[in-house]
Parts: C-alpha cells; sequence; structure tokens
DNA sequence: AATATACGATACTACGAAGTTTCGAAATTC
DNA sequence: GAATTTCGAAACTTCGTAGTATCGTATATT
C-alpha cells in the first residue's frame, strides 16, 4: 500500500499533445526480436529494425538511446514469458523436464536470440549485465530452488549446487556455442543421469 | 615419399626479388592475438594489428586476403602449442589434470582469445569451421582417446563418451561466457567427481 | 647493373551505419 | 481552435574502418 509508483503520480495528468503510440513501441521490440534470431548484434542495424517495423528511425532514437538498448529491452520483454518451471516431485523427472524443455527452446528460432546474446556480452558489459540479470540468473535460481526442495532426500545432503547447475546448463550452452546446436534424441535424458548420479542419494 | 609437397617445388629455385619477410609476417600474427586478449574480433582494425606489429597495412593485405583471415590464422599458431595432454593412467588424475590445465588456460590471458573466437563464430561460419577444426575437435579427440583406454576398466563398459566431452569441457565455457569468469579453486575438482561418477565402473 | 619483389609509411577512396534534422500529418489537452 | 507532442518518411551529417594506391627504399636473383 504505502509502495507508491511513479505510474501512479504519471496517472493523475496526461501528458498534453499526441500520446506515445503503444503499438509501435511493441512492433519495434518486436522487430528487434526477430531480427536477433537471423543476425548478431552488430549486424543488426537500426534502419533495418525500423523498416521491419514499419516504424520511423526518429521513433526508436526517440525512446532508446541507441539501437543495442532496443535489442536488449526485446530480449528482458521475450524472456519474461519464458520462465515456468516444472515441478513433479520426482528428482530425475524435474531435471529431466527442465533440460528438455531448454533444449527445445535453444534449437528452436528463439535459440539464434540465446547466441548472439552471448557473443554480443563478450563485448559489452551491458549486455552481459543484462543477460546474467534477466535470464542466466532468474533461471540457475529456479532450478537452484527446486533442488533445493530435494536435499536430504532424493538428493545427497552436500550437493555442490552451483556446480550441479553448471553441470546441468554447461554442456546446453557448449553445444549450442561451440558445436553444430545439434542434440541428439536422448540428449536430455543422457545428460540426466550423469547429473542424477552425481548428486543422488546412495540407495544401497 | 610420392606425397611432394608445394614446398619442394619452391626450394628448387628460390623467386626472384626480395624474399618475404618472415619477421614481419610473425609480428602481425603476435599482434593480432596480444589483440584478440583484449577486445573482440569486431573491433580489432587492421590499421592496429599494423601498428602494433611494426608493420604496414600494405603488407597485411599483401598476404592475407582481409583483416579477419590474420586472426584466424593467429589463433592455429597459438593453438598448436597448447596440446600436449596429461596421461598419468589414472582415471581422475587424468580427468582431473585436463580440466585443470584448461581452466588455468581460460583464466589467463588466453582466456579471452576463446571467449572472441566463439562470439565471433556466432556470425562468421568460417571462424566457426576453423575454431572447431583447430580447437574444439583436436582437444575433444584427445580426451576422448584417453578416456577409451579406460573402457572396461575403471569406466564403464557402456559410457556415453560424446556425453562425458561435453559434461567435462561444457560447464567450463559456459562459465566463461555467460558467468563471471571466475572458477573456485576446487572447481576442477568438484567437476572431475561429477563426470567420475556419471561413468566410473561400480566398485561394490 | 638490371630486374623483380617486398617492405614501411602514408595518403587516399569507398562505403555503410549511427544518429540528427526536417517536414507534414495525426492525436491529444486545455 | 490553439498548443503540444507524437508519428512516419526521408534527407542529411558525421564518422570509422576496410581496403587500395603510391612512393621511396631494401633485398634478393640473373
Amino acid at each position: 500500500m504505502s509502495i507508491s509508483t511513479t505510474k501512479i503520480v504519471e496517472d493523475t495528468h496526461r501528458a498534453r499533445g499526441r500520446p506515445r503510440c503503444e503499438d509501435s513501441r511493441s512492433r519495434i521490440l518486436q522487430a528487434g526480436l526477430e531480427l536477433l534470431e537471423q543476425a548478431s548484434f552488430a549486424e543488426i542495424t537500426a534502419d533495418a529494425i525500423a523498416e521491419r517495423a514499419g516504424a520511423s528511425k526518429a521513433t526508436i532514437y526517440r525512446w532508446w538511446p541507441n539501437k543495442d538498448a532496443v535489442l536488449v529491452e526485446a530480449l528482458r520483454e521475450a524472456v519474461a514469458q519464458e520462465l515456468p518451471f516444472p515441478n513433479t516431485g520426482d528428482l530425475r523427472e524435474d531435471i529431466r523436464q527442465n533440460l528438455q524443455n531448454f533444449i527445445k527452446l535453444l534449437t528452436g528460432r528463439r535459440g539464434r536470440v540465446f547466441t548472439a546474446f552471448v557473443a554480443a556480452a563478450q563485448s559489452d558489459p551491458e549486455v552481459a549485465e543484462t543477460f546474467q540479470r534477466v535470464w542466466r540468473e532468474p533461471r540457475r535460481q529456479s532450478l537452484k530452488t527446486m533442488l533445493e526442495q530435494h536435499r536430504g532426500k532424493q538428493m545427497r545432503e552436500d550437493a555442490d549446487l552451483e556446480m550441479v547447475l553448471d553441470a546441468c546448463y554447461g554442456p546446453l550452452y557448449y553445444r549450442l556455442l561451440t558445436g553444430n546446436r545439434k542434440f541428439s534424441e536422448g540428449y536430455a535424458d543422457a545428460l540426466t543421469e550423469i547429473v542424477l548420479q552425481g548428486i543422488a542419494n546412495r540407495q544401497a
């Protein structure tokens, strides 16, 4: 209740003049996202975004400080709807489904968006920070939370979760970024078994 | 014997005119490599290479078709001396040392060269092909060969080596490319244990 | 000595993309 | 209806870099 947002203040008086066109805003972001599915950060031009969005380049620079800011915001919005997390209660199944979902995402059209971002992050600290904050860390946190629920039960008491997270996501990014971007049919299953044997409680 | 190389032919008659200066060649490659330790592929300019090498830009374009070709060749030469592989005979120790060596490489100055290459590979198929051919595949092959020697002994008969390779290298690239580039002290040990539990023969 | 090729330095050209400005039209408040 | 702000279109400026061309010099062969 006491948490007042700037939005409330803004809502009292509407600004004069023609209001910002929310439609063109979303078209611009959408265009940026679509272009990221085909090209690298540096290859995407402001002109291309404008043309694809059916917008004016002036409109882009009216609301974003530079071209990269559009792409960064495009990732934020796209990723916001990608975070539902499986929770079946079974450790193996939770891991397996999570990996499988991620593989599906990475091998789909959106996969290129991630490679483009990781690539750009290598030479742009702001891109790197955004990628970590809006994607990598939330994703890791979700998996971590899920794993914690199994600690002392299906999962060993002393499991090193940071290591386990790397063991899960590392191979996927590795293949996507340095390999042929293909994942064999049972890849998620095989990876799940390796990780599982590393953390499972001995049931002897 | 029957495999004649162009070099033999060239050696019979030396070309007329001033011979190519091998020193400037190596200085140019060295300059490219050093610049890759600080900047991305796209950020490195031909002028910068020339200046750092104390060479002329004309000399660069005399021997290389374009700027990127210099950087690609620089990687080839640099990597050629990086491939000695541990072989202690003990599975755990072999894996551990290999991972440890790799981490040391990645966290050193040369680490940036790899991130730069992986980044560039995302939008340049030729860079991607070179990276795979001169670094990724030889490295994987070495580890694979080593692991094969343990099959049926310390390692399970049915271990999926492609998966194991990803489990070893994946987390390292993942941290290097999407994380904070830091590896905790016992990282190699912890990762070794996870991988090992996934492939070790049950000794019960 | 003549010829041929490489070298470093430097000026130069070509081009693409970032970002700005201008304009007439549209949407909103007062 | 006047003022204000946005919009798309398009021309425009600015700038950095790739790649080339020129030149005087160095180093080789014949």
